[in-house]
DNA sequence: GCGCCAAGTCAACGGGTGTTGGCATACGTG
DNA sequence: CACGTATGCCAACACCCGTTGACTTGGCGC
């Protein structure tokens, strides 16, 4: 079984320490920088290995501290993954893209989206795995999958179904692509997704109820 | 965090104990009924706990047995994930089936494949933590879903393609449905989930490249 | 009836885990 | 400059893990 191989340090940006900060709800404090490091190493942490095999211990390391200021600082392993797991997926707003361009426009959005960071392969790892990580996965889908599909749904009380199905579908590619690389999907374009699964999309924002 | 509660004595049925037999290669010996109590008692802890939380210990308490049992009989964890996550998908042979309705049929049998033990949760959850069990899945999808699209694939060098296509959305309908529990994917009935997805399917198994 | 071997139990090992409390140190403030 | 406090490290705790080896039991063939 593959051992978790040491990660490089990770990388705390000027986001990183503004989220450590405003987490805290505090004006900006000597530690912030070492928040913020935790934070980082936690999330990359969290992705590549999953909630159980993160361990505190590795965190610190990457972060370069000791293994106390975790829980210092973020109480204990599983509030260090509630601060880490803030996930903002920036979907966009479809109102103002023409109807018939809004599913390749959704489906490409989240192809870039999760190809920037590990941070959707880490929630998807740790959502599978971990009723709290689900339940974050929940919230998510709630409150930003929601509303975007609800803004451009002509019946509102069926935004809820399209938006599952819509998930459902980008969600299973992410899955096939990102996480257990199946290769005929890892071998596609970007393009080649979008155009298969773009029509997909469209049709379950927009179609009569079969 | 939920702990993992006590699981229900797990119970081996013919089959298992025949598989338990097999496996090792030879004639019925002694042992064959506490071979299949673990084997049995491993799926339900995998499939309920993924790799890292299903512990020998509790596997072996399932089973009602000592943990150096488990060693002895599956040299160890691995072997024994190996042994207890042998996957028959049963996929039908698409031939027999009208060009038109093959869509509908394959998301209708895997729903219910889905939904009548925790086998293939528990595959999804273990294979999406563990690079050994994403291994095994891409296995399980090159050799039973692989073969099933190429056989009523007109090109066969697409066949992998849509295979992955057709796998992405099943995977997470699945996914949705039955691991992460988003509610609107819970509150489909099975169905409008056929429904919906049939001519997804079926155009993912048909229709020209995009 | 006796010996042999499989089946099973028991206790322990070395290591890793989350978590805790005490102690040194540097900083910001009076 | 002195003091209190935030910051950080160190060592340890109690627990659980996978795994091992020695020991006891029970059934089967000769």
């Amino acid at each position: 079984m593959a051992d978790s191989a040491p990660l490089p340090p990770a990388a705390a940006d000027a986001a990183d320490i503004r989220a450590a900060t405003v987490a805290a709800g505090a004006r900006p404090r000597r530690s912030d920088a070492t928040r913020a490091a935790i934070l980082a190493a936690a999330r990359d942490r969290f992705a590549a290995d999953g909630y159980e095999r993160a361990t505190i211990r590795a965190i610190a390391r990457d972060a370069g501290i000791d293994p106390s200021m975790v829980m210092r600082y973020y109480g204990n392993k599983e509030g260090l993954f509630a601060a880490a797991s803030e996930i903002d997926l920036r979907a966009p707003d479809l109102t103002g893209v023409p109807r018939g361009e809004r599913g390749a426009r959704l489906v490409r959005h989240f192809l870039e989206r999760w190809e920037r960071d590990e941070t959707l392969t880490g929630m998807l790892r740790v959502g599978v795995t971990n009723e709290a990580g689900a339940e974050r996965m929940r919230g998510v889908f709630r409150d930003q999958m929601g509303p975007v599909i609800a803004a451009v749904c002509p019946a509102p009380d069926e935004a809820p179904a399209r938006a599952a199905l819509i998930a459902s579908q980008i969600l299973g590619m992410a899955l096939c692509r990102y996480v257990l690389h199946l290769p005929p999907a890892v071998g596609l374009s970007r393009d080649e997704v979008v155009g298969w699964l773009a029509p997909t999309v469209q049709r379950y924002l927009t179609a009569e109820l079969p």
